[in-house]
RNA sequence: GCGAGCGUGGCGGAACUGGUAGACGCACUGGACUUAAAAUCCAGAGAUCGAAAGAUCGUGGGGGUUCGAUUCCCCCCGCUCGCACCA
């Protein structure tokens, strides 16, 4: 018997189904569609075992779907725009677009080396003219509908990268990618207005069933809906500059009438005005600025603020007025960048109004609590209650006076009812070289000029300078110099690029009809979406993943399609992980670096002690990454695939071992062993309906069931266990008997079947030595018989009091009184009983037996 | 601080709507085969006590509901993630 080679097999079935082209999605077809995506990767030049989990969890997913009589739509492409190919640029001398190229070969070459059932006929790459010429015209269209605007604003500006940052893209104050602290600058940028879909974008969450809780709740956080007013003081002292009252936004209008002050942002226009020539202002404001953002700054900074000597006018209640401050824990990004202060019922007011001896009037009363001694000192009350000192609301419940409060307001013209989102614009421009240019011309006399449809694509120079400062693109000698589409005069180029996201916010519809000339067509479009099932990173919940979710509806509203939801189901995917190495210089190992000697790790070449630290995130700066390319020829893709499946649920982080590894490879030569078995009943034997072979048979039929529900439900890892244990029932039958053989080829079958969604090559393998001569790939999924799978007789365990103390074998859904007898006959419940009648027997049918003395 | 999730053998993890805790695998132990090793096959295995039969304990800790709790409720501890001066 030859060997199980998995070299050789896995690339002759690569070359099988690619000759008959298994994966080529049809659109259109009888039969239901199924579209199934992994979140594209950026060329970075070599697959590792995050991309090696992510599309061998989709792949399982495409190929149980196919075989179950879906058309299945599984795609592959690149990300390829970002900064790493400039940074190559810089480092190697070489072109970007070059670099992507050859990355892109070299990746999609492992990636075909893992047998992934991808339709590569729709393979795309985001830096090709043909593909972001149409981001192109679709910002465009946007900017016809209002949907992009240019604004001055204050920018997240990553020092490293040298480019802006969306506040997506700012993690705890740093850049996402560099970690490095981001500076504020002013800056005219542009930016796509993702804020007109915040209601659409959070109450549309809740029908998003198939995705993970926890991506809904980031996203539903970021969105960040807060209700309340809008409320005007008019300061009592005229107008200061233009302005002659101060709008504030609150989600507690119910306490209005416990306000003791205002407070309003450093960099608001109040503030600026009042600091012209106050040098006392102008010092606070200064010291405001230098604040930092950070989780540590912001718990340690004590509330300060500086008293303006101006008042405002309290809006109901005539007799009252509050002085107003600038204070350092107002957001001018939040709201309308300016507070009242309400200590009674807000933890941060208190420690203001404390720290500037402000009045502290409660006014919402606690249930439990007395008018007469409730008082506030140093935790302020944010709980529900009945309102008083509030004049007409006195009695009220919170939400009652929420809904007074704004009745009020409104007679009095004094506020409105507001809805205020956490969620700002989406700033799309980047000053970078290697992205999509931004389709505009700025002309001296006639502004911001869109680049006319026919002029589309505006494409990258190719021979640019990397060893100058600044963007690329503004240092080219020539490029951004062309003439005004409407005047013809001379005019410059817009020379930012587009953030990256905007590539990945529509890549899953062009796979739709990835060559077609409008982008993506509206009927592919229409018969493909939404995505079934999306699978990656839960990195991207509020980035890649809400981008996405605005894009496709802004698309709708400009006329290109009529869906809302791009991801109609979501995976996320856990990380893979591996144990970390440190010599005794404390530098890190790479885990081909060290050996293992008994219990501890040694060097591989020069014995030293080696520490094994903690099982982390697998990463270059800590080295505990494992090549998939050396784990593939070492073991071939098939059981690479089982044992990234095996290990853990999907969603959670896993540990890469080599041990597992070693496992799941000693799998499956077992099992080509056991399909090269010569003792196997001929094809097309009668599966046997009695005898020695029938646990077998029942066996492969359970397996059938459990496969597929766990597979559904993406519980690989069970799915898996599903395999092994019929491996085991097939071992276990050692008869020799015809029917036995013919149990045992239907074992074997069943479990090539459904071996092959999770290790594909193999099972095409075993297939044909098993005598077929059809491919696996194009079989459908075994159905299994369902009157086989219910034993007759059950296993029943049987308690006294709660604790077990034997078994019962029943005949299947036997009654009750049969049930009760026979527990009662058994050895050791008469052992407990003693003689004794038991006060109670609780029987479960097919569970459980529990006798109560 | 707010929100979410998690905590089960030496390890990864199973356990349907409350019903025989530890499926399946890894590591481990013993045996067979072999001159030997590897590979393979067979068997064993939560902990403690016991020769065994068996008993007791056991799902982070403490309480509760129940005939019966990993599962439901309350309190506490620990870890992970997200957000954060959001008015």
């Amino acid at each position: 018997m030859d060997q199980y080679s998995p070299a050789t097999i896995e690339s002759k079935w690569q070359d099988r189904w690619e000759q008959n082209s298994c994966f080529v999605a049809k659109t259109g077809s009888d039969k239901p569609k199924y579209y199934v995506l992994e979140m594209f990767p950026y060329p970075s030049g070599r697959i590792h075992m995050g991309h090696v989990r992510n599309y061998t969890l989709g792949d399982v997913v495409a190929r149980y779907r196919r075989a179950k009589g879906f058309n299945v739509l599984h795609p592959m492409g690149w990300d390829a725009f970002g900064l790493p190919a400039e940074n190559a640029a810089m480092e190697r001398g070489v072109h970007p677009g070059k670099w992507t190229i050859e990355n892109i070969a070299s990746m999609q070459s492992q990636l075909r080396s893992m047998g992934l059932s991808y339709d590569w006929d729709r393979e795309l790459a985001t830096c090709t003219p043909d593909y972001y010429q149409h981001e192109q015209s679709m910002f465009l269209k946007f900017l016809e509908k209002g949907l992009a605007y240019r604004k001055e604003s204050w920018v997240n500006w990553d020092p490293v990268e040298n480019t802006v940052l969306a506040n997506e893209q700012v993690v705890d104050g740093r850049g996402w990618r560099s970690g490095e602290l981001v500076e504020r600058r002013l800056l005219s940028q542009w930016f796509l207005k993702i804020t007109d879909y915040a209601e659409d974008l959070l109450s549309a969450i809740d029908r998003l069933d198939r995705w993970p809780d926890r991506v809904r709740l980031m996203q539903h956080n970021w969105i960040g809906k807060s209700e309340g007013a809008r409320v005007k003081f008019n300061l009592t002292s005229g107008s200061v500059g233009e302005m002659s009252a101060i709008e504030v936004f609150t989600t507690r209008p119910d306490t209005l009438y416990g306000a003791s002050f205002l407070a309003i942002a450093a960099n608001h226009p109040l503030a600026m005005s009042i600091a012209e020539g106050n040098e006392a202002a102008t010092e606070f404001l200064a010291e405001c600025a230098q604040l930092g953002t950070s989780e540590a700054a912001v718990e340690t900074a004590e509330k300060r603020g500086f008293k303006t000597g101006l008042e405002v006018q309290h809006p109901l209640d005539p007799t009252c007025k509050l002085p107003v401050y600038i204070a350092n824990f107002v957001l001018m990004e939040y709201g309308t960048g300016a507070i009242f202060g309400c200590p009674a019922h807000d933890q941060r007011d208190l420690d203001f109004a404390n720290a500037y001896d402000l009045p502290v009037l409660p006014v919402v009363l606690p249930d439990d609590a007395s008018a007469d001694t409730f008082t506030v000192t140093d935790t302020a009350y944010t709980g529900p209650g009945r309102l008083f000192n509030s004049g007409p609301w006195d009695g009220m419940s919170v939400e009652d006076g929420k809904r007074a409060a704004i009745a009020a307001l409104e007679s009095a013209s004094a506020g409105t009812g507001k809805t205020t989102y956490r969620l700002r614009d989406w700033g799309v421009s980047r000053q970078r070289y290697w992205g999509c240019p931004i389709p505009i011309i700025h002309c001296d006399s006639c502004g911001l000029v869109p680049v006319p449809e026919a002029d589309l694509p505006v494409t990258l120079p190719e021979d640019v300078d990397f060893d100058a400062p600044g963007n690329p693109l503004s240092n080219h000698p020539t490029w951004k110099h062309t003439s005004c589409p409407t005047c013809g005069g001379a005019a410059i180029r817009e020379q930012d690029t587009f953030d990256t996201f905007f590539e990945s916010s529509w890549y899953f519809l062009r796979f739709a009809d990835p060559k077609h000339p409008q982008g993506f067509s509206a009927e592919a479009a229409a018969y493909w979406m939404p995505v079934d099932q999306y699978i990656g990173g839960v990195e991207h919940a509020v980035l890649h993943l809400l981008y996405s979710r605005f894009f496709t509806r802004a698309l709708r509203d400009v006329g290109y399609l009529d869906l809302d939801e791009p991801f109609a189901g979501l995976m996320t995917q856990g990380m893979v992980c591996h144990q970390t190495f440190r010599d005794a210089d404390g530098k890190w190992l790479f885990p081909t670096e060290v050996e293992r000697d008994g219990e501890n790790w040694r060097h591989a070449e020069n014995g030293n002690a080696v520490e094994a630290g903690r099982i982390e995130k697998m990463s270059k700066s800590k080295r505990n990454v494992v090549d998939p390319e050396i784990i593939i020829s070492n073991y071939g893709a098939d059981t690479a695939r089982l044992f990234m499946l095996s290990d853990s649920p999907p969603e959670r982080d896993m540990e890469w071992t080599e041990a597992g590894v070693e496992g799941a490879s000693r799998f499956l030569k077992k099992l080509y062993r056991m399909a090269s078995d010569p003792n196997l009943a001929p094809i097309g034997s009668n599966v046997p309906t009695d005898g020695p072979g029938l646990d077998l048979v029942r066996a492969a039929n359970k397996a059938i069931i459990n496969m597929s529900a766990d597979i559904e439900a993406f519980r690989f890892n069970k799915a898996v266990a599903q395999l092994y244990t019929l491996a085991n029932a097939i071992s276990d039958l050692r008869d020799e008997s015809e029917s036995a053989a013919a149990a045992r080829r239907f074992g074997i079958e069943t479990l090539t079947k459904l071996l092959s969604p999770m290790a594909p090559h193999i099972a095409e393998e075993m297939w044909e030595r098993l005598g077929h001569t059809q491919m696996l790939a194009s079989l459908p999924w075994p159905e299994a018989d369902t009157s086989l799978v219910t034993e007759d007789q059950v296993e029943i365990g049987v308690q006294v009091n709660g604790k077990l103390r034997d078994t019962l074998a029943l005949p299947r859904d036997a009654d009750e009184d049969t049930a009760r007898e026979a527990a009662l006959a058994l050895p050791g419940v008469i052992r407990y009983l003693e003689g004794a009648t038991p006060k109670k027997v609780i029987v479960v049918k097919n569970r459980i037996i529990n006798v109560v003395i």
